[in-house]
RNA sequence: GCGAGAAUGGCGGAACUGGCAGACGCACCAGACUUAGGAUCUGGCGGGGCAACCUGUGGGGGUUCAAAUCCCCCUUCUCGCACCA
C-alpha cells in the first residue's frame, strides 16, 4: 500500500515541491495535529517557566487581569472567551517588551459547594478543591499564559486569614460595625443578600423573591467614601463610560435640604429630606417611613399602622395611612396632615418626606387617593399668571418654572428659587442644606458556613472582641453536618462556638456569621502582588506591605489591563474600588483606583430552537426543521447567551478535542470585537481551522527559506513587483495589526488582516532568491504576529524553521514606514460625488498633477466634455471631484 | 421616566479625524482536481439592468464638492437604574 503513487508533483522554477494533491499517508508528518502539537508546548512553557513574573523594574510593567472564576465545575464559552482575550493581552505586552504580571485563581467560598454538600453528602472543600483541579487542567489545555505561581483560592485559610485580618483593620477604622436592620432576606439559600445582590426584588443566585426580615448583621461602611468613590469616577477614563454611569447612578448623589416641621402640640419636630425646597410653599402633607421613630407615638390606629409597615418595600402599591396628627409648614405656617407611607424609604434621606402633589407624579397620586388638597406654586415660565386650581391638574408639573403663591420668592425661577430658599431656611435656623447618597452600607453577614468566618467574639462581659492578629486565621470547622435545614452549620459546631474570651479569659462564643464572598474578590488582585511561590514558601503577605513603598503590590498596582463580564459593573467593581481606598489608608499600597483599564467583554451566544410540545431543544434533537422526539415544526429561537436550560451550549473541552485549542482561540477572538456579543458559529469555527491549516501549510513548507539576503538590502529595489508588493503588504500589516491590538484591542480585525497578508503570501510564487526572502520575512512576520493568539501552533512553526528559543521571547515585529508605502496609489476620480474612473498615479503626486490626470482621463473626458467644470477637490492620494454645471 | 449602547448584504462583521460602502470570515453559486468529496484549489457573490448606468448603510429632513460617518426630528431593539423625596 505505501508504494502506491500518492502525488502530484508541481515544479515551480525554484523547484520547490508544491503538493497539489497528496493522501493521508505522503502527508503524516506535514500535517497540522494541534492534539500533538498544544499538550507538546504547554508542557515546554511550564518547564521553562516561561510565565513567571518578577518585579523587573527595568522594563515597564504592565499587570492584566481576568476575573476569577467560581470554580463550578467546569469552564464555559464565557471563561473561554474572557481568558483568551486576557491572554492575548498578556503575550503581546510580554512580546512588546513589558514585564507582566498575569495570575489566576479561585473565588472558591460560596453557595454551589455548599448545595453540593446537603445534596451529596461531599464536604464543600472536597468538591471545590476538586473542581479547582479540574477546572485548572481545563485553563492549562487551553495554552493560556498564567503565572500559577502566584495562584490564590479565596477558600483557603492561607487567603481568608487576610480576610478576617482586613476585617479587623476595618473594625478598628469603624469601617466595619453592627446594627440591627431590615435586610433583604432570600428564604430559598437561607441568607442575608446585600442591596446590590437583589435584582428586581428577587435573589440574584437563585431567582426566589427576596422578603424583608430584622436581623442583627454586620455591615462596611462604604457610605464613608461614597463621595471619593462618586469623584474617583472621573479619573475612570480607561472604562466603558456606561460602567462609569452605573457607579455613578448607583453612589446617587443628590444635593438638597433637610427642614424641621414642627409638630403640632409639641416641641418636637418632624425633619424631612428635600432636593426641591422651591416647592415648599405647595406642601399639603408630610409623610414618614414606618419605621421612622416618630411613627409608633403618633399613631392611634395600631393595627393600620401594622398593615401599612407590613407593605413596606412592596412597590407596587403605594399606600398611607392618617396618623391623626398634623404639622406645621415653617415657611408658611400652613398646618399639614402626617401620614405613615409605606412607599418612604428611612434608609434614604431622614426617613420623612415632604408631600408636594402638584409638583410631584407620587405625591399627586397619593393625594388624589387619600382627597388631600393640591397647590400650586410653580407655573410654566411663559403662563406667568397662575392658571385656576387643581381640578384642572390630570398630573404633577415637575420641570422647572416660576414660583408663584411662594410669598416673597414668587415670580423667581425655580432654579434661582432652590438656592433662595435654602439659604432663607438656614439663615432662619429652620434646617440645613444636606448631600446625601443612595449608596448603603454594605451588609456583608452571611448565615452560611462555606465563607470567611468573621473573627469575633462575644463575651458577656467584655461584649464584642476582635480576636486578635495572632490567632488568625479563624479556621472554619470540620465538624459540620449539612442538612439544608435552617440556619448556619456553623451554629451546630461545639468545637466552632465555645471559646474563652481573649480580654477577660472568660466563656464566650464565636460569631458564626460568614462574609458576603465579594469580600474575598475586593481585594484579590492585591493578593497576587504579594504572594510569593506556593504556600510552603511563605504565600500571600499583606503585614510586610504595610507602609512599605518597596513592597511589590506598589510594583504591580494599578491593574493595567481588567477583562471581565458586565454583570459586575456595579458589585465586585464598586466593592473593589471601596477595598482599594481602604487599603490604602491602611498603608497597604499607594494607588487610589484598582483597575486603571476595563474591558468589559461580551456575551458568548448562540442561536436556539424551539419545539412548541418540548420547548428548547438541543440542535440534534432537530431534523429537516422538525423535531425528532414528536415530529412537530420546530421554530429557530433568538439568539441567546449560552446557558443550559436553552441547550445552547457548547463545551470547550470538545472544541479542543477535535480542532485544538488554537482554532477555539481564534475563532472566539475572530468573530466579534471583544466588547461585543459574540454569536457562535459551528461553521465559522471551522473557517479559523481552515485558516490554521494555510498558515501551517504555507509555513511548514516554506519553513527553510532564509531572510538573511535581505538584510544587506534594506529597501525594495531589486525586487521584483510582485515581491515588492509583497514586502509592502507585510509591512503594512504589521502596521494594522500592531495598531488593532494597541487602540482598542480590536482583534477581530487584527486577525482579518493576517489572513490578508497569508492569502498574499499563498498565491506568490518567489522567482529569485531575493524574492524568496522576501517571503520568508512575510511568514515569520506573520507567525510572530499570530502567535499571542493562537500560541502553540505558531510556537511548532517557530521551532519547525529551526529557532531554537521560543517563540514568546522573541520581539514583536516592527514596521517600517517607508517599506510600507505604496509606490502607486489608486486615485478615485469623482464627477459630481460619483465614481466614474479610477487611475493608477504615483504615491505623492501633486495636487496640480492629480487634477490634470483625473481630467486627463479619456473616460472622465468623454463625460464631462460637454459640460462646464466649476471646481475640482482633490484630496491628495486618495480623490478628485470633479464639480460639472449641467 | 433617567442613563448607556445599537441598527450596514443571506449571516457574523469592516470602513482612521466626512473621501471607492461591504475588508476578513461564514453561507451560497460555478468551475478544476478526483472512484468519491462534507477535502483542496480557482473564480463569482448588496439589489436592478444585456450594457452604459441606476440604486443602496432603520425612516424623514438638513449641512457639504462629497455623509454609514456631522446636525435636527422620528422608529425599533438591547442593557442598566428607577417610587431616592
Amino acid at each position: 500500500n505505501s508504494t502506491k503513487p500518492c502525488c502530484t508533483l508541481v515544479h515551480s522554477p525554484l523547484n520547490t515541491i508544491q503538493y497539489n494533491y497528496v493522501t493521508e499517508a505522503a502527508i503524516v508528518d506535514e500535517r497540522y495535529t494541534p492534539q500533538d502539537i498544544e499538550p507538546k508546548w504547554q508542557a515546554y512553557w511550564s518547564e521553562q517557566c516561561l510565565h513567571q513574573s518578577t518585579a523587573d523594574h527595568s522594563k515597564k510593567k504592565f499587570y492584566c487581569l481576568e476575573m476569577f472564576p467560581y470554580p463550578s465545575g467546569k469552564i464555559h464559552m464565557g471563561h473561554v472567551r474572557n481568558y483568551a482575550i486576557g491572554d492575548v493581552i498578556a503575550r503581546y505586552k510580554r512580546m512588546k517588551g513589558f514585564s507582566v504580571l498575569h495570575p489566576m485563581g479561585w473565588d472558591s467560598f460560596g453557595l454551589p459547594a455548599e448545595n453540593a454538600a446537603i445534596k451529596h453528602g461531599v464536604h464543600p472543600a472536597a468538591w471545590t478543591y476538586e473542581n479547582i483541579e479540574f477546572m485548572k487542567k481545563q485553563l492549562s489545555g487551553m495554552g493560556l499564559s498564567y503565572d500559577w505561581d502566584r495562584e490564590v483560592a479565596t477558600c483557603s485559610p492561607e487567603y481568608y486569614k487576610w480576610n478576617q485580618w482586613l476585617f479587623l483593620k476595618l473594625l478598628e477604622m469603624g469601617l466595619a460595625y453592627k446594627k440591627t436592620s431590615f435586610v433583604n432576606w432570600c428564604p430559598s439559600c437561607a441568607t442575608v443578600l446585600a442591596n446590590e445582590q437583589v435584582i428586581d426584588e428577587k435573589c440574584w443566585r437563585c431567582d426566589s423573591s427576596v422578603v424583608q426580615k430584622e436581623l442583627e448583621q454586620w455591615f462596611f461602611r462604604i457610605t464613608r467614601y461614597a463621595e471619593e468613590l462618586l469623584q474617583g469616577c472621573d479619573s475612570l477614563t480607561g472604562w466603558p463610560e456606561r460602567v462609569v454611569a452605573m457607579q455613578k447612578n448607583w453612589i446617587g448623589r443628590s444635593e438638597g435640604v433637610e427642614v424641621e416641621f414642627p409638630l403640632e402640640g409639641t416641641e418636637v419636630s418632624i425633619r424631612i429630606y428635600t432636593t426641591r425646597p422651591d416647592t415648599i410653599f405647595g406642601v399639603t402633607f408630610i409623610c414618614l417611613a414606618p419605621g421612622h421613630p416618630l411613627t409608633e407615638s403618633l399613631t392611634e390606629d395600631k393595627k393600620g399602622l401594622e398593615a401599612i409597615t407590613a407593605k413596606y418595600g412592596k412597590m407596587e402599591e403605594k399606600e398611607g395611612l392618617f396618623t391623626g396628627r398634623y404639622a406645621v409648614n415653617p415657611l408658611t405656617g400652613e398646618r399639614v396632615p402626617i401620614y405613615v407611607a409605606n412607599f418612604v424609604l428611612m434608609e434614604y434621606g431622614t426617613g420623612a418626606i415632604m408631600s408636594v402633589p402638584a409638583h410631584d407624579q407620587r405625591d399627586f397620586e397619593f393625594a388624589q387617593n387619600y382627597g388631600l388638597p393640591v397647590k400650586v406654586v410653580i407655573v410654566e415660565e411663559q403662563k406667568s399668571e397662575v392658571r385656576s386650581q387643581k381640578s384642572e391638574l390630570t398630573e404633577a408639573f415637575e420641570d422647572e418654572g416660576v414660583l408663584v403663591n411662594s410669598e416673597q420668592f414668587s415670580g423667581v425661577r425655580s432654579g434661582e428659587a432652590k438656592a433662595q430658599i435654602a439659604a432663607y431656611i438656614e439663615e432662619k435656623g429652620l434646617g440645613t442644606r444636606t448631600v446625601n447618597y443612595r449608596i448603603r452600607d454594605w451588609g456583608i453577614s452571611r448565615q452560611r458556613y462555606w465563607g470567611t468566618p468573621i473573627p469575633v467574639i462575644y463575651c458577656e462581659s467584655c461584649g464584642i472582641v476582635p480576636v486578635p492578629e495572632k490567632d488568625l486565621p479563624v479556621i472554619l470547622p470540620e465538624d459540620v453536618t449539612f442538612s439544608g435545614k435552617g440556619g448556619s452549620p456553623l451554629k451546630e459546631s461545639e468545637s466552632f462556638i465555645h471559646v474563652s474570651c481573649p480580654s477577660c479569659g472568660g466563656a464566650a462564643r464565636r460569631e458564626t456569621d460568614t462574609m458576603d464572598t465579594f469580600v474575598d474578590s475586593s481585594w484579590y488582585f492585591a493578593a497576587y502582588c504579594l504572594k510569593k511561590g506556593q504556600k510552603s514558601e511563605g504565600g500571600i503577605d499583606l503585614l510586610s506591605a504595610v507602609n512599605n513603598p518597596q513592597a511589590e503590590i506598589n510594583h504591580w498596582m494599578p491593574v493595567d489591563q481588567y477583562i471581565g463580564g458586565i454583570e459586575h459593573a456595579v458589585l465586585h467593581l464598586l466593592y473593589s474600588r471601596f477595598f482599594t481606598k481602604v487599603m490604602r489608608d491602611i498603608g497597604l499600597l499607594k494607588t487610589d483606583e484598582p483597575f486603571a483599564n476595563l474591558l468589559t467583554q461580551g456575551m458568548v451566544c448562540k442561536e436556539t430552537w424551539k419545539c412548541p410540545e418540548h420547548d428548547w431543544l438541543f440542535p440534534e434533537e432537530v431534523e429537516d426543521g422538525r423535531c425528532s422526539k414528536c415530529g412537530a415544526e420546530v421554530v429557530k429561537g433568538r439568539v441567546e447567551k449560552m446557558s443550559k436550560s436553552k441547550k445552547n451550549v457548547i463545551d470547550p473541552d470538545s472544541l479542543i478535542r477535535r480542532y485544538g485549542a488554537d482554532t477555539m482561540r481564534l475563532f472566539s477572538l475572530f468573530a466579534a470585537p471583544p466588547e461585543r456579543d459574540l454569536e457562535w458559529s459551528d461553521k465559522g469555527v471551522e473557517g479559523a481551522f481552515r485558516f490554521l491549516n494555510k498558515v501551517w501549510t504555507l509555513a511548514y513548507r516554506n519553513r527553510s527559506r532564509k531572510t538573511e539576503d535581505r538584510a544587506q538590502n534594506p529597501d525594495a529595489s531589486g525586487l521584483t513587483p510582485q515581491a515588492a508588493q509583497l514586502l509592502r503588504k507585510t509591512h503594512q500589516t504589521i502596521r494594522k495589526v500592531t495598531e488593532d491590538v494597541e487602540k482598542d484591542y480590536h482583534f477581530n480585525t487584527a486577525i482579518a488582516g493576517l489572513m490578508e497578508l497569508v492569502n498574499e503570501t499563498s498565491s506568490f510564487n518567489p522567482e529569485t532568491e531575493e524574492d524568496a526572502s522576501v517571503m520568508a520575512i512575510a511568514i515569520r512576520s506573520t507567525i510572530l504576529m499570530l502567535a499571542p493568539f493562537s500560541p502553540h501552533i505558531t510556537e511548532e512553526l517557530w521551532s519547525a524553521m529551526g529557532e531554537k528559543e521560543s517563540i514568546f521571547r522573541q520581539s514583536w515585529p516592527e514596521w517600517d514606514e517607508a517599506l510600507a508605502k505604496d509606490e502607486e496609489v489608486e486615485l478615485v476620480v469623482q464627477v459630481n460625488g460619483k465614481l466614474r474612473a479610477k487611475i493608477l498615479v504615483p504615491a505623492g503626486l501633486s495636487e496640480e498633477d492629480a487634477k490634470k490626470a483625473a481630467l486627463g482621463d479619456e473616460r472622465i473626458r468623454e463625460i464631462t466634455a460637454d459640460k462646464e467644470i466649476k471646481k475640482v477637490v482633490v484630496v491628495k492620494g486618495k480623490l478628485v471631484n470633479i464639480v460639472v454645471g449641467a
